[in-house]
DNA sequence: TTGCTTGACAAAAACGTTTTTGTCTAGCCC
DNA sequence: GGGCTAGACAAAAACGTTTTTGTCAAGCAA
């Protein structure tokens, strides 16, 4: 009964109220700033359930937390971060963010959860991250006319709003080095292959081969959760191989180091021997050792990104065609790579 | 108009079907199993704005994401596995999590952007997280009669809703199996002071030396963010000293990859000249060279913890003061640590 | 029979806003 | 002066539920 305590205390119909504090141009300038004064005198703040049933709007943007790994049970922390960002740039709007997760890796409940959100009015908006390939999500969004933005490109005839990194430069970046250092035996250790990330990064690291007239071998170029545990498995199933490859690229700053583990397992010297190129510039790729070469990602600036973009697009300012952001890549050289051995 | 619409369907008042759908006891089984039926037939889902001004219900657990280090550009990555936990248990109860962010590390702002959390109407219950030794928010929380757990314990005199983990403990255990493979100098490179963690790890450190007479020092237990380049730097300034530590014991994993750069910089050897310690015991620990001597602490189990005793306080069918779990720490030995130098 | 209770449903109020539509006055033009 | 317009505000409907209160018949005891 807020508002009709302030309309009351006011002298002023419940109507006029709302509507000066919400900007409307039928409003006097003078009854507005009276309006929005009291307000502030005595601590009105509009009941969010009652507004958001008012207006029809629910103020909060949906996301959906992938499980990492095949356990289900941690998330990716790399999304922290990305949230973080997102949130920092809705929240000054008055947007929050409504988070879901999904407990496992498995595409019909995923579809289920992502369908009661959009049809259970939870939400104005939404946030798909980790696209597939082919993504069933962007299409039920779209069914739905509700406004998303996906953290990722995925393969789709229609328009849609995406912010992604430029996976497949990263990947013919790191690629290159390792060519122009010498290396011919380059394996790629890559994420699950239904994401779209593992594509264009494996589409990088073929033409960075092509452009040097090799064909790259199928059988080099691998796919596993993003877990050191995962890299270093792969790595291993590599490294008994002969001729055994000498470079290895990563999908993770995490691969990478399960890689690296490895290849010392296998009595190699890193960076000497053995090339490894990681992903994601982590925190940590500083200060291991050897410091690891590998590609900065900027994923809260990311996150900014996407929530400045979903902001416009409740807003109808912009179409879905419009939100086109894809990250520069930049290659961050350090002390795990090196001349390819004799 | 969705009920009305399911209501005139089956010939039945508004009232009948939500009661009906609702599970009371005044709807006759076979109605309410008509209602049920005939909803799930037509698709009907309530309408969750509605739903939450009808019953003056948000359906929401909030959290406010606390930034990592002094930049404030991250989110602390634990937070992501705590959330998915939390989720995990909420979401099978009709709950969402509503997450917001504190942009930077400013106790000020963080309060008013909680009180507006509370105040403001967005949510049921809090959680909260990285609690302080006088933690403002607990008062807040409890003036605001808002149901919350707090993730870590804190000061205060009134019975509280908190999940932690066994600090000193960890850190008892840590610092004892230091003692026993024979160091006598040992640092503690411990996070922030203001955080309670930090104080329960300090604490149970002094401890472990204390019953074995030996005297702590002050200058030897260093507060840094929790990440690799604080516990570089730290790790760093105490090797310069004469007669510098053997052994460290950190705070994170994170700072102890950082410490260990700094060994490894000095020219010491991980294992043999110097021990570290880690917590957390990140996928990564048993990954690195050599692979890190840490504690197991399950965070995605905490939340799920968390989240059932959210369930339960917002139904009333615990009291805060019956909310106190003190997960059990393990030490995972590897081999970072090793026997004191002569 | 009367009165009371119980079971099953319905009517209506309440939740606190936003949005649509309405009203009234003053000013202006012809 | 009549009609029209614009400005400023008010009344009332709408949003879709939940909750409270009401109704009515059947069953039962005295």
């Amino acid at each position: 009964m807020s508002i009709v305590l302030l309309a009351k205390s006011l002298g002023l119909s419940i109507s006029t109220v709302s509507r000066a504090l919400n900007g409307y141009e039928d409003v006097s300038a003078a009854t507005r700033e009276r309006v929005v004064l009291r307000a502030k005198a005595i601590g009105y703040r509009p009941n969010p359930s009652a507004r958001r049933l008012g207006a029809g709007k629910t103020l909060a943007i949906g996301v959906i937390l992938p499980a990492a790994g095949s356990t289900g049970q941690a998330v990716d922390s790399m999304y922290s971060s990305l949230l973080g960002g997102v949130v920092t740039e809705i929240e000054p709007a008055g947007y929050h963010l409504l988070a879901s997760m999904q407990a496992k890796h498995d595409a019909a409940r995923e579809t289920a959860l992502f369908e009661n959100f959009i049809r259970g009015g939870w939400v104005d908006g939404l946030l798909i991250v980790r696209t597939r390939v082919h993504d069933a999500r962007l299409e039920l969004a779209r069914a739905a006319k509700m406004p998303f933005v996906a953290y990722g490109r995925t393969e789709s005839d229609q328009p849609y709003a995406w912010v992604d990194t430029d996976n497949e430069k990263a990947f013919r970046l790191a690629t290159t080095r390792l060519l122009d250092l010498g290396h011919r035996r380059i394996a790629l250790i890559n994420g699950p292959e239904e994401y779209s990330f593992a594509q264009f990064r494996r589409r990088g690291y073929v033409r960075a081969l092509a452009s040097r007239k090799l064909k790259p071998d199928p059988t080099w170029m691998l796919h596993g959760d993003l877990t050191e545990g995962a890299g270093h498995e792969l790595c291993r199933s590599l490294l008994i191989r002969r001729p055994a490859p000498t470079a290895f690229v990563c999908a993770t700053d995490s691969m990478a180091f399960g890689a690296i583990a490895a290849c010392r397992e296998a009595g190699l010297s890193i960076g000497r021997d053995v090339s490894v190129i990681g992903y994601g510039n982590s925190s940590l790729s500083a200060f291991c050792d050897p410091p690891l070469t590998t590609m900065e990602h900027q994923v809260f600036e990311n996150g900014r990104y996407v929530g400045r973009a979903l902001l416009q697009l409740l807003r109808k300012e912009i179409q879905p065609a419009d939100v086109h952001y894809l990250e520069p890549v930049v290659l961050v050289p350090r002390k795990s790579d090196g001349p390819a051995p004799q």
